[in-house]
DNA sequence: TGACTGACCAACA
DNA sequence: CTGTTGGCCAGTC
């Protein structure tokens, strides 16, 4: 290892951003630009995206994820597609015609304290 | 070991 | 306005 980098870094990395989406409340949604940034890295909402890949394995929300749009751009991702949209639906989250989620009711930023 | 890809966003032409 | 490129981070071939 020509430089440390810091093993815990990328663990930390993706510890942040299962909290996040964890702390994400019941009928709200987030975007992954909101959890790149609260995770410091605003940069690169691409890399939560991989978090989320990993997450998706876990018991985390991650259907609360969607992206800049609204769109459940990650739904394809799933076991079952249409499970997320049940899932959101059934959390009270409303979808647009597009099939969007409504950011103006349901975007829930989280923040760190 | 090097390069590409990937559930994105934003800026520039 | 639309199209393309850049950037970031991590994982896989």
């Amino acid at each position: 290892m020509a430089k440390n980098k810091s093993i815990e870094s990328k663990e930390d990395f993706f510890d942040r951003v299962y909290k996040i989406v964890a702390l994400i409340p019941l009928g709200k949604v987030t975007t992954y630009g909101a959890i790149a940034e609260v995770c410091g890295i605003k940069s690169s909402a691409r890399t939560v995206g991989w978090a989320l890949n990993g997450a998706k394995n876990s018991n985390l929300p991650c259907h609360r994820v969607v992206n800049r749009f609204g769109a459940l751009t990650g739904k394809l991702h799933f076991e079952n597609p249409d499970l997320m949209k049940e899932l959101l639906e059934s959390e009270g989250v409303e979808f647009d015609s597009d099939g969007n989620v409504l950011m103006g009711k349901y975007l829930w930023i989280p923040k760190l304290k």
